[in-house]
Formats: C-alpha cells, structure tokens, sequence
DNA sequence: CCAAATATGTGCGTAGCGCACATATTTGGT
DNA sequence: ACCAAATATGTGCGCTACGCACATATTTGG
C-alpha cells in the first residue's frame, strides 16, 4: 500500500530529525531554528535578518531575538549592510567552528541510522532520493528552506530545483 | 559520496518533519510533542503518565504539563489506573477524532513530497525503507518512541526490532 | 518632496519544557 | 508487621523560543 510507505517514511524522518536535534543541542546547546540559522548565515557572507527570517519560515521578531542569542553567545556577529537599512549577519571564527561542528553532527547522526544498508542499498536509496528531491516544485526560497541544515562541504549539486514560478512570464 | 546521501535523507527528512508539523498544528493548535502524545495515548487503553514520558523522551514534569493541556482542550481524560499511584490516559471522543485527522494529515504531507515517484520508484523506495528500519537495533522503548507518530490504520507489520538487550541472558 | 515600501528593533505575552521539591502509593527486606 | 526504598504523580519556579503589535530608520517611486 502506498500509504504505508509514507508511513515508513514520516516514522524514518522523525527519527532522522530526533537524533539530528539531539546532536545541534549538544553542540551550540540551542534548539529550534537556531542551528539552522548558523548554517544559513554561513551559506553567504551579507546574510540580511530579512532574508534568514524568510527561509527559517520565522517572525520578524522571532529572528531577531535568534540573531540576539547567536550575537550573545559570539557566533555571529551584525555588520552594517550595502543598504542603511539592512544588516549583514557574519560567521565569528567562534560561529564558523560551530557551524563546522554542527553540520559534522548532523551527517554523523544520519548516518548511524543509514549504515546499516549495503553499498549497493545505499547506492540506490541515494538515486531514488536524488529523483524524489530533484521533481519537486519548489521556488528558491524553498530551496533555501529545506537546505536551512544542509552541508555545502559534502552536498555538491543539489538536486532541488529553483524555478517555480518563473516559468510562463 | 555516501554522505552525500546522507546529506540527501537529512534535507528530506526536514521537509518531511516541516509539513508534518505544520498539519499538525492545524488540526490541534499545538506543537512540540503534544500531537504525538495524542497518538501514543490512542496506542493503548491505559497509557500512564511515566510511560508517556519515556516515549516521548521528556521530562516528567513537562510530561504532567502536556498531559494538563490535552486535558484542558478535552482531547484526553485522566482516569485512575490499576494502580493506586498510576493514572490511566484515555482519549475523548474528541480526542479520537482529533487523533485520526492528525494522522490523515501526517500521511497527506508526506504523500505530497512522495508523489513525485513513479509507482514502481515508490515502491523501490518502500522495500529499502523497510529494510533500513527492520535493521535498526532498537529496544521496545526506541520502537515506541520512533513510532510516535505513526499511523496504526496504516502500518501492518511494523518493521521495527523490539529485543534490543534481550539478547545474551 | 513626501507617502509607501522596506528593514530592523522593542514591549509584552504565550507555549513548551526542565529542575528541584513535595506527596501518595507500593514493594521488599527483616 | 514494619519501615526504608522504589515508583508514580503533581507543583513552584524559571528559561528558551517564539508571535503580535508597535516604534523607528532608511529607501523608493510617483
């Protein structure tokens, strides 16, 4: 049944998600999407609080308080931006460690679930969730969005598309 | 690269938990582990308090406090359990009814990122999850608490181990 | 040149959770 | 039969993460 297979695979994400949050927590001791914006700043250099507020999917409030606690625990620091009203948000070398910790975390925590496939399994688990990722409808912000944890160490040519709502214009 | 895959499940996993909680905010205005107390308690007549908290890998007092608010929104009763210093959780007709949207609403999120696969991808996908999952080396509390959201309806034959440190005695 | 749009910051409140402590019941050893 | 330890629940208090409404500063566009 299909069905089934959707419940297999929500049961895999939770678990997935449990032991990457578990890993964030105890490396920046921090939840939420506060992991998650140390790796976004990170992608860029001129992160604004707009932009990171858009792709955490948070409040304009809600982030600014996130960039007040990365900014208190030194991860991260505000800069004036090109425009006067914009900040640029930059990695400290404190913040740029972490991000490198927490991203090492995040595989490592996938990966202990996933190890138990052969190369072969793996292999084809692999393109299947290439194809999955690669047919999606999404825009770039939601590309941003759902690679808010990804690491760019390891993840060379993301399979999501960019171009919805792009076409027909 | 295999952690390149990795990478891959960790990106969809997001996705995955991403609309999945977002439903199920929807459908019972709140989030955190709330709506999957609500499924575990819909496991069996007569979850207590204590074995709620370690499913759901809280605190005991966080638990006693989730456990105020489903009873607060009348999706849950306490009742007196067969012990003396136990309680026995129960579900309203409410809660019942609350519990199956949840669900139908886990598994439409999930199915909206799967349905991009051909019938005979997802099914290829469903053999290796299966397997993924049957490998796991999990104790009967892992497999509660991973399962804390799935759906009963919908998973037959749960793959799942349930002996972890069974084994040797 | 000034209203609207854009971007950030702040006061205040809430949801969800943990720690430490208190209370009630049961179990186990003597 | 008794009492200490174990088990299970509830409470006071505080914290993290977040949203809403409002305030402020800068830029854009007619």
């Amino acid at each position: 049944m299909e069905t089934g297979i959707a419940n297999l695979l929500g049961a895999l994400s939770l678990a997935v998600m449990d032991r990457i949050e578990q890993g964030a927590r105890e490396v920046i001791g921090r939840g939420g999407e506060t992991p998650a914006a140390l790796v976004v700043i990170g992608y860029g250099q001129g992160m604004t609080n707009d932009k990171l507020r858009r792709i955490l999917g948070l409040s304009h409030s809600g982030t600014v308080r996130l960039v007040d606690r990365l900014v208190s625990d030194r991860l991260v620091e505000r800069r004036p931006g090109k425009d006067g009203r914009e900040i640029a948000l930059y990695l400290t070398a404190t913040g740029a460690a972490a991000r490198n910790d927490l991203m090492a975390s995040r595989l490592s925590a996938v990966a202990s679930l996933l190890d138990v496939l052969s190369p072969a399994e793996t292999k084809r688990l692999g393109t299947l969730l290439h194809e999955l990722l690669a047919r999606q409808d999404t825009s770039e912000l939601d590309r941003f969005t759902i690679c808010r944890r990804c690491d760019d160490r390891v993840c060379t040519n993301c399979p999501l598309p960019t171009n919805k709502g792009k076409r027909d214009r």
